[in-house]
RNA sequence: GCGAGGGUGGCGGAACUGGUAGACGCACUGGACUUAGAAUCCAGCGCUUCGGCGUGGGGGUUCAACUCCCCCCCCUCGCACCA
């Protein structure tokens, strides 16, 4: 009986199919689970992260299916996006063809690996029937003031010939090219996410049990919330105003100069006709064109420019002198801070740069008194108000809520909190993408398409451009149109939508993938959502989490949604690496998964994936690792290989009770087996520990068989051992343990098998072993009844040999006796 | 700087509410089988001057510390001139 995993893999994934044995019912008394795995942009092969992601989504589907769930465990593709539109120039193809050309090989491959999805609900993104839906919620979002047009400066990629979210933009370059990020005027589309920035950051705190502290970390971090209040300083000689957001508003007395962004509007109008005006601006200008890479660590060295003019501190009425410099940034806050130089270091150390005054305003009480001359930094702790009028002798958080009220009180400013997020654009000047269903008409203005027009079908017979140029405003007999107000002559909006838009609620259409009436209904989102589990890369921690997040929020108040957050659970999983290196096509270090599972089989790829390290760490491939894999599953074949015909077909844990020494120890490790397996994949999701407790499982078998093969109740023991085995295994290597399972003389099918209950007397040893310590360290065991009484036990050991050479001569004065574990002999 | 996660044999990694440190696997060594090798099966495998010493370092609590407390070092990831 030889081992060949191409021709029993292939077998089973098509008696699966045949009998939908991952079907999930829409209607089941069963409680639901819905696991998903992040879907996969079809980007032509599988590779070993996705491999690895959905090996681990796989245990998790099986497991709760053979607990009884009713598990929606679906599959689709992530399909509009750039690499199909750059890789169809580069071969001269359609980004259509590269797309689902790529999807029939990579659904190939995911068949091939046996994961146990249902595929009758696979979607794509970029099929009309998906997008359709997608248009729908755009008009709807319109409809609710959520999306609205503006002209601004945006990220450009000039590479990728389109505008980037912020979210796509890490460290000055864009996130998919890494082109230095330019500044572009440009009329786009957003989507008001800031409108739920507040319930965006609150809800972080309902996940808490489920998801990463460091994606939830993460999320709070870009959301960026400040609560502080803005403060207007009259321009002296004029009626102008400068307003800036502050947290620190308790320090105002201490504000000594006004700093303003380069880009700020009011620049002009200041510089107008002062002597400084033209050095300004030419500082400005420098300013503006700086890269924006040198932000965050590496920035430059903090430099300003005296405007020549000056507004008023309107608590302490002092003029102070305003200045442009470079650290203030135009698109946080109101793009002026007052700077307070004895309280933040970042305007302290530009005051003594260009020796601006220093004046403290809040003393610490357990510093001794401040003195400007002599600070080496600022001081940002807490304390009391000095210096500071009426409000002297405040503790500053207090004077935080007084100075706030006073501000309103007398006009000078308001409460105002700050948020580091953005609103979402979701304008793409590029071709393979949903299109937005909106057009310019002559006479109307912009005007929604209607939603019996939807969906606005991308055409498919355009000329693609080799420069990267959308071919959609040269393609007339798309972007012609009638207005669907007043029938008049239009053009239709050419952008097309940012991908992260198909991927923020593609797991809502998974409920209801068919539905030709609406995206889903909210009787199957009701059933399905929210997703119990959800598996994928931490890269998408801010971007995709964070948009789907915003989206159910979105669709809850536009009636769809039952929840407020779509993943109630978030496994992040580790990289693949190969040699200490994330697996890199360019560089030429991938493992491809295809070769291995020609080499080893499919159960063996999965295994080696799960067995390698816990799933949220990363794991470097190695030949070596995959071999034993591949010989634990050959060890399992070859231990029911010699069991088939020789023991009888039991269920799991089914064999009795036995008082016989190896038939007992037998029993006991199968049962406490099922007891740690459970126990591993439902608490930690430990599928490393989990393997290697059936391994141990198997050893003991080959251990022991020969001996127990002699006896009916040893046969028994075995074949119940042996099943136990292959349902415990079946989640991870699930062709190996159906092959088997049918050989050992079942007809009925694992995949509709539940998992192995086992009995808690099982567990119960008849013997333990007792450590024995003597000043807690270890001098010998014992292997004594488990119900020896305490003085028993504790007089055994003091009459160990050992025990007694190390307490020889010296005065006993305690004994610890912990029950069933260790008794420790205290000594002087 | 802030936040999160780490630091345990030659390697990947175990150790539940403090109670045998190193499960399981890899590598390595020996044995069996074999004409031989591969494969397989069995056994050994932290260091050691054989007293002991060992979970990044130093203190502490405890009969007993990888685990709890205090101080420090290093690595990875994320955020960061955000006012």
């Amino acid at each position: 009986m030889k081992y060949q995993p191409q021709e029993i893999e292939k077998k089973w994934q098509r008696i699966w199919e045949e009998r939908g044995s991952f079907h999930c019912a829409d209607t089941s008394d069963k409680p639901k689970y819905y696991c998903l795995e992040m879907f996969p942009y079809p980007s032509g092969d599988i590779h070993m992260g996705h491999v690895r992601n959905y090996s681990i989504a796989d245990v998790v589907a099986h497991f709760k299916r053979m607990q009884g769930h009713n598990v929606l465990h679906p599959i689709g593709w992530d399909a509009f996006g750039l690499p199909a539109e750059n890789a169809a120039i580069k071969h001269k193809t359609h980004p259509a063809k590269w797309t689902y050309d790529n999807i029939a090989n990579m659904r190939a491959q995911l068949k091939r690996l046996g994961f146990s999805y249902d595929w009758r609900r696979e979607i794509t993104t970029c099929d009309p029937e998906y997008y359709r839906w997608e248009q729908l919620f755009f008009l709807k979002f319109l409809e609710k003031g959520l999306l609205y047009r503006k002209k601004a400066p945006q990220n450009w990629c000039p590479t990728c010939n389109t505008v980037l979210a912020n979210e796509q933009v890490e460290e000055g370059l864009c996130w998919r090219c890494e082109s230095v990020v330019e500044q572009k005027e440009l009329t786009q589309w957003f989507l008001r996410i800031t409108d739920y920035a507040e319930e965006l950051l609150a809800d972080l705190d309902t996940l808490t049990e489920g998801w990463p502290e460091r994606v939830l970390t993460m999320q709070r971090n870009w959301i960026g919330k400040s609560v502080g209040a803005e403060i207007s300083f009259p321009v002296e000689g004029g009626g102008e105003r400068i307003t800036v957001f502050t947290t620190r508003q308790d320090t105002v007395f201490g504000a000594t100069f006004m700093s303003i962004a380069a880009a700020h509007p009011l620049l002009d109008e200041l510089l107008a006709g002062s002597p400084a005006e033209s050095a300004v601006r030419d500082f400005a200008r420098k300013i503006l064109n700086a890269d924006q890479r040198d932000l965050g660590p590496d920035a430059p060295e903090k430099e300003g420019m005296f405007t020549g003019r000056y507004c008023v501190n309107p608590f302490t009425g002092e003029r102070i002198p305003i200045w442009v410099a470079n650290f203030v940034l135009a698109g946080y806050g109101t793009g002026a801070v007052m700077g307070v130089p004895a309280h933040d270091q970042r305007d302290f150390e530009f005051a003594r740069k260009y020796a601006l005054p220093i004046k403290v305003v809040i003393q610490p009480e357990s510093m001794a008194p401040l003195r400007p001359e002599t600070m080496e930094a600022a001081v940002a702790e807490a304390g009391r108000m000095v210096n500071s009028g009426e409000f002297n002798g405040l503790p500053n958080e207090e004077g935080k809520l007084r100075i706030a009220e006073r501000l309103e009180q007398k006009g000078l400013g308001r409460r105002s909190i700050n948020w580091r997020l953005r609103d979402w654009n979701v304008s793409r000047q590029r071709y393979w993408g949903a299109p937005i269903p909106v057009v310019y008409c002559e006479t109307c203005g912009m005007q929604p398409e209607k939603e019996e027009n939807l969906p606005v079908l991308l055409p498919l017979d355009v000329v693609t451009h080799d420069d990267c140029r959308s071919p959609l405003p040269d393609t007339p007999s798309f972007h012609e149109c009638r207005c669907p107000k007043c029938n008049g002559k239009a053009r239709r909006e050419t952008d097309t939508m940012d991908t992260f838009v198909e991927s923020s609620w593609y797991f809502g259409r998974y409920t209801d993938p068919a539905n030709n009436e609406a995206p889903f209904t909210p009787e199957a989102l009701a059933r399905w959502m929210p997703v119990d589990q959800y598996i994928g890369g931490v890269e998408h921690a801010i971007l995709h989490l964070l948009y789907s997040r915003f989206f159910v929020k979105a669709l809850r108040d536009f009636g769809y949604m039952a929840c407020d957050e779509p993943f109630a659970n978030l496994l992040t999983q580790g990289m693949v690496l190969l040699g200490g290196r994330k697996m890199s096509k360019s560089k030429g270090n991938t493992v491809d998964p295809t070769e291995m599972i020609a080499r080893y089989g499919a159960d063996t790829v999965r295994l080696f994936c799960l067995f390698a390290a816990p799933p949220e760490r990363d794991f470097d491939w190695t030949d070596a690792g995959i071999e034993g894999a591949f010989r634990f599953v050959g060890r399992v074949w070859r231990l029911a290989a010699d069991l088939i015909g020789k023991v009888p077909a039991m269920a799991p844990c089914a064999a009795p009770a036995s008082s016989l020494g190896k038939i007992r120890e037998l029993r006991h490790k199968e049962h406490a087996t099922v007891k740690k397996v459970g126990d591993d994949i439902t608490s930690r999701f430990q599928f490393n520990t989990a393997i290697a407790a059936v391994m141990e499982l198997v050893n003991l078998m080959y251990l022991v068989k020969d001996e127990l093969l002699e006896t009916e109740a040893g046969r028994a023991a075995l074949g119940s051992s042996l099943s136990t085995t292959l349902a415990l295994l079946f989640p991870f290597t699930p062709h190996l343990c159906e092959e088997l399972r049918e050989r050992l003389g079942f007809s009925s099918l694992l995949a509709d098998q539940l998992w192995p209950v086992y009995s808690d007397e099982a567990l119960v040893r008849d013997t333990v072993t007792i450590v024995l310590q003597v000043n807690g360290k270890l001098r010998g065991k014992l292997e004594l009844a488990a119900d020896e009484s305490e003085d028993a036990v504790k007089a055994a050991a003091l009459a160990d040999p050992n025990v007694q050479k190390h307490t020889e001569g010296q005065s006993i004065r305690k004994v610890i006796f912990v029950p069933g574990k260790l008794v420790n002999v205290v000594v002087n």
